[in-house]
RNA sequence: GCCCUGGUGGCGGAAUCGGUAGACGCGUCGGACUUAAAAUCCGGUUGGAGUUAAAUCCAGUGCCAGUUCAAGUCUGGCCCAGGGCACCA
């Protein structure tokens, strides 16, 4: 074994043989139990940044602890590889968007290999390439059969920089997910996934998945955003009409003072009268220039006219007015809401300023208020409300949405914040919506033996304000699969997040060109046992996930109703504070680090400092010092080479040194093995390699020859290491075992066991504490029982001085660890 | 405003059940080796008091209370930071 150590030498070497000797292929037949180790596929940017850094090497770690704890481990990689930078490239260079993909996927991969990550490569997943968007084109087309796809106009979000639609998980404030320009309203005709439909279940199921954090189960139940109410219809005057309402507070019904309907409320124009016509047409007129983030800038300033018509309020008869207001969103409930000032701040706010009456309804009979000044939405008792005064208000929700049932004006409603997914998209590099418009038949699905729907080669890049993919000559025109006449082609592709919705699916069974996969093959290896990837996709991505698996269970393709049962957000990587990002100039380049360090040190110094979950700051120091701790685990092993044998075994019996020893790494088996165990605390494994090596170094340091004892000794603590080690520094450890006479890779070896007996001190160390305070530490027997403990603490002369004189109260004793003498 | 997560040395962070607070590392200071440097090795490093040096003592896990023989850990109230949602009726 060479002194030094050429992290890059033998990096290269063993990428080499792992690759030709096939060390991590996944058979699927296997007698051990499976465990399916994922990380979020990436897009093929171009280079690897950090976090994919951190990302895979948290994943392979997994994956490779628990091939040596007797699993037979899933461990795929692919590629999420449809999207606009690979259009936006070939519009700026005139690279064809597959070329750039490919070029990207190829580079990737490199760095991927260099970073010696245990993926079966056989089972690789390219969202762009067409053996794959066959099968998302197919699955489309079974929501469509199944009417869980649809084609609808709406008002949707649309993104001028990137010229095309946006699903409302895409737009974050106002703005799109992507390139951070306004998103503006435009009412369009599109494809849309019937994600509602799954409301209640995608709520109900986060409960199933105790492997995910809390963070991410709360931000995706505020977004579906359930809440239970009640419609009420409310006569119009005026006209032959009804306005519905949905409200939360069924309870408050008789506070009623006024109406508002959306600016965009499909019967405003009837409900004006024409004396309100003009005012009402200009206050519509500008509400539809705004956009979303010039309705959120000027909030709590509500504006409002009315128009003109009047409702009747059945449980009191009275007769109230009739507004428009942007604050009532179309989009919301019946896009009308009943006003209650009183109770609501909203309302509170727009009737203050408009001069509204105001009534109350409910109160607090501690502490009753007027509610001149501000809204009482705290609950309370009914007053004013007829045969309900009296009533507390939560009981009284439900009464009052009861008579209106009675009586036919009302019901009980349960509403979701959740809206469908709008999946089309006006852009070229997308998997095509397999459908073909005819002016005889209408809509018709693509015919399944004629997928995949291919996107065209012929098409123009430069084209600006329409999808590149209508200029094609050739695509758009084609016959209908129903009459035979001719047809045009669904020139919109879909969302990138469709074909990522379901790619863990296929690397079940990857290479399938009957199904998107085997039935047998998904259930065997689904649900993904541990998910690891960036908490920015904890609505996206992971909702699309779940609504996918819960329609494909439904359409009889597999029997489970979670994708993922075991989630790991991980978290970012820092540099001085700060994210990681070009225009900051504070990236640090994974190429550098593998060529000056090695990919060893790369990947123990990013799991070294912080938990996985949270947040990462990269440090050269830190960097550095990883680097030279494997440079040291190095030395101890080659420096004492000779002396080790992998089959050295050790005798029973042991000096007291060595037996200390083999307690150390008995106990460092344990910690280690439980670290893992408990949500991945790789930063406390690694802490107890050093300690573990600090332990061999301070052993060694005092012995001057090796006897055969202390070479079994010294020989079963490093083979243990580096087994420990070798999840980690996956080329170091597998140098060393090979260079002691291992046999095989060490990647195949059984995680090694402790022996609960041997995995602590010979004895322990008493604490004594006066008062609660330690004042003496003894080092005691770990046979002693609790009367003998006392007395050797009773007989401590630190004790004895402290208790001079004073009375002992009361003694509490901890078993092996502790005794506590009160006194006065 | 609502929801989630967190608050421990100069820094990253550690501390199964309530039982030695600060593991391990980074940084830093001192020492050894060296002509010198790098590399390596050894030692100190929460604050304060104390001493020639030590021993030793006191305080200390965001703040204020409480429970307990014992609280970073449990309970109640508050403050701060980060993230998410936000005119959703």
């Amino acid at each position: 074994m060479k002194n030094a150590y050429f992290p890059q030498e033998i990096e290269k070497k063993w990428q080499k043989i792992w690759e030709e000797n096939g060390t991590f292929k996944t058979p699927n037949e296997s007698d051990k139990p499976k465990y399916y180790a994922l990380s979020m596929l990436p897009y093929p940017s171009g280079k690897l940044h950090m976090g994919h850094v951190r990302n895979y090497t948290i994943t392979d770690v997994i994956a490779r602890f628990k091939k040596m704890n007797g699993f037979n481990v899933l461990h795929p990689m692919g590629w999420d590889s449809f999207g606009l930078p690979a259009e936006n490239a070939a519009m700026k260079h005139g690279a064809e968007p597959e070329k750039w993909t490919l070029e990207n996927i190829a580079y990737m991969t490199k760095q991927l290999k260099m970073l010696g990550l245990s993926y079966d490569w056989d089972r690789e997943v390219t969202t762009c390439l067409p053996d794959y968007y066959k099968w998302t084109q197919w699955l489309f087309l079974q929501l469509y059969k199944k009417g869980l796809a649809y084609k609808k106009d709406a008002s949707v979000n649309w993104c001028n920089e990137c010229g095309t639609v946006l699903a409302n998980e895409q737009v974050i404030d106002g703005k799109c997910w992507r390139c951070d320009s306004v998103v503006e309203k435009k009412y369009l005709s599109q494809w849309f996934f019937k994600i509602t439909e799954y409301a209640e279940e995608l709520l109900k199921d986060l409960d199933k998945l105790p492997g995910w954090g809390d963070n991410v189960k709360t931000m995706q139940a505020n977004w579906i955003g359930k809440s239970e109410g009640a419609i009420f219809r409310f006569k119009v005057v005026e006209k032959d009409l009804e306005v519905p309402v949905y409200t939360t507070r069924p309870d408050t019904v008789h506070g009623i003072t006024y109406l508002v309907v959306a600016p965009e409320y499909k019967d405003i124009e009837a409900l004006t009268t024409p004396e309100n016509k003009e005012a009402v047409e200009a206050y519509r007129a500008n509400a539809r220039k705004m956009t979303e983030i010039e309705r959120l800038s000027n909030d709590r300033v509500k504006t409002g006219v009315p128009l003109g018509t009047h409702c009747i309020n059945p449980f009191t008869g009275e007769k109230f007015p009739l507004w428009t207001a942007d604050y009532a969103l179309a989009e919301y409930g019946t896009g009308a809401v009943m006003a209650v000032p009183t109770h609501d701040e909203r309302d509170f706010d727009f009737a203050k300023k408009y001069n509204l009456p105001m009534k109350v309804v409910i109160q607090n009979p501690e502490n009753p208020s007027d509610c001149k000044e501000k809204a009482y939405t705290e609950e309370g008792i009914l007053v004013n409300s007829n045969e309900f005064n009296g009533m507390k208000n939560t009981e009284a929700k439900k009464a009052i949405t009861q008579k209106a049932v009675d009586e036919g004006f009302g019901e009980f409603k349960t509403q979701y914040r959740l809206r469908d997914w709008l999946i089309s998209r006006q852009r070229y590099w997308g998997a095509p919506i397999p459908v073909v418009y005819c002016e005889k038949c209408g809509i018709q699905p693509v015919p399944e033996d004629q997928l995949p729907v291919l996107l065209p080669k012929d098409v123009d890049f430069s084209v600006v304000g329409k999808s590149p993919i209508t200029t094609s000559k050739t695509f758009a025109e084609t016959t209908c699969p129903c009459c035979g006449g001719k047809a045009r082609r669904e020139t919109d592709t879909m969302d990138t997040f469709v074909c990522s919705s379901w790619y863990y699916m296929r690397y079940a069974d990857p290479k399938n060109d009957k199904m998107p996969f085997d039935k047998d093959l998904i259930n065997h290896w689904l649900p993904v046992d541990q998910y690891v990837g960036g908490i920015e996709h904890a609505i996206l991505h992971l909702l699309y996930s779940r609504f996918f698996t819960k329609a494909l269970r439904d359409l009889g393709l597999l029997d489970f109703d979670e994708p993922f049962k075991n989630l790991l957000t991980q978290g970012m990587v820092l540099k001085d504070g700060a994210k990681m990002s070009k225009s900051k100039g504070n990236t640090v380049d994974p190429d550098e680090i593998f060529e000056n360090y090695g990919a060893d040190t790369a990947r123990l110094f990013i799991l070294s400092d912080s938990p996985p979950a949270r947040d990462f700051d990269w440090s050269d120091a830190g960097v550095e010092g990883c680097y030279k701790f494997l440079n040291r685990v190095w030395r101890l092993i080659s420096s004492n080479a000779e002396n080790i044998k992998v089959a050295y075994a050790l005798p029973t019996t042991l000096t007291k040194e060595n037996d200390d020893l083999v307690r150390v790494v008995h106990m460092a088996i344990k910690g280690i093995t439980n670290d893992i165990s408990n949500d991945f605390q790789f930063n406390t494994v690694i802490s107890k390699y050093r300690e573990l090596v600090n332990a061999i170094y301070d052993w060694q340091g005092k012995k001057s020859d090796l006897n055969d004892e202390d070479k079994a000794v010294l020989s079963f603590a490093i083979v243990t290491l580096i087994k420990l080690m070798s999840p980690v520094a996956v080329h170091l450890c597998e140098e060393a075992w090979t260079e002691l006479g291992g046999e095989g890779s060490i990647h195949a070896q059984d995680w090694p066991v402790w022996d609960e007996n041997l995995a602590k001190a010979s004895s322990i160390t008493l604490i004594v504490q006066i008062n609660g305070k330690v004042k003496d530490k003894i080092e005691a027997d770990e046979a002693l029982n609790q009367d003998e403990l006392k007395e050797l603490a009773l007989s401590s002369p630190k004790v004895k001085e402290l208790t001079e004189g004073k009375t002992i109260v009361k003694t509490i004793v901890v078993p092996k660890k502790l005794v506590n003498i009160v006194v006065k």
